[in-house]
DNA sequence: GATAAGATCATCT
DNA sequence: GATGATCTTATCA
């Protein structure tokens, strides 16, 4: 079997170790008969409480409640009055710990906001659990040499104090390069 | 090429 | 009432 769905195992670990994984695994969006399936090529980790930029910060809210729920699950949330993130939950229940997708190898995709408008991704697929019928990660066997994982700032977080300079952006050597070269 | 501001709203103070 | 895990467009050098 060449590709094969996440399970909550993988979800299920520690957060900045499940972002790197998920460089290379493939991100899957079905809109009835149509399958968009693209590589992850950027990741950002946000460890929970103790991570002033990350939502969760502020505590069990209606909003944040997704992420202190099981791992694997879906984390959408609206921003800027007119984009979407999405993100993935991980660490068992009750750990407020998510990684967010931040560009696909998709052209035009490169960035949260344009993911989320591209695959059309909104509220409506908030907190799905690991089988939901939407949107999924596979692995298809890529193996992602460590070499290749650029570590970076994240992004946007300057507000975050100490937090804000944790590298804890992961990104594809290779489209880092394209981009920056 | 670089920086600044505008869009636009859920969530929190 | 202020602010942000963003992107696009406008303005300046």
């Amino acid at each position: 079997m060449l590709s094969m769905r996440l399970s909550s195992d993988f979800f299920n670990r520690n957060t900045v170790q499940v972002a790197q994984d998920l460089l290379g695994k493939y991100l899957v969006r079905k809109q009835g008969n149509k399958i968009i399936a693209a590589r992850i090529i950027e990741t950002e980790a946000y460890c929970g409480i103790k991570d002033l930029a990350c939502h969760a910060s502020k505590g069990l809210t209606p909003r944040t409640r997704v992420m202190f729920g099981p791992p694997g699950h879906t984390y959408i949330y609206f921003i800027y009055g007119m984009y979407h993130c999405l993100n993935f939950v991980t660490q068992k229940e009750g750990i407020p710990e998510a990684v967010l997708v931040r560009a696909l190898d998709i052209p035009g995709s490169e960035g949260p906001g344009k993911l989320c408008r591209l695959l059309q991704i909104d509220k409506t697929l908030n907190d799905l659990s690991l089988d939901n019928n939407f949107v999924w990660v596979e692995d298809r066997g890529d193996r992602i040499k460590k070499s290749a994982i650029v570590k970076t700032k994240r992004i946007g977080v300057d507000y975050a104090g100490p937090w804000k300079d944790k590298l804890w952006r992961f990104v594809l050597q290779s489209s880092y390069d394209t981009e920056l070269a």
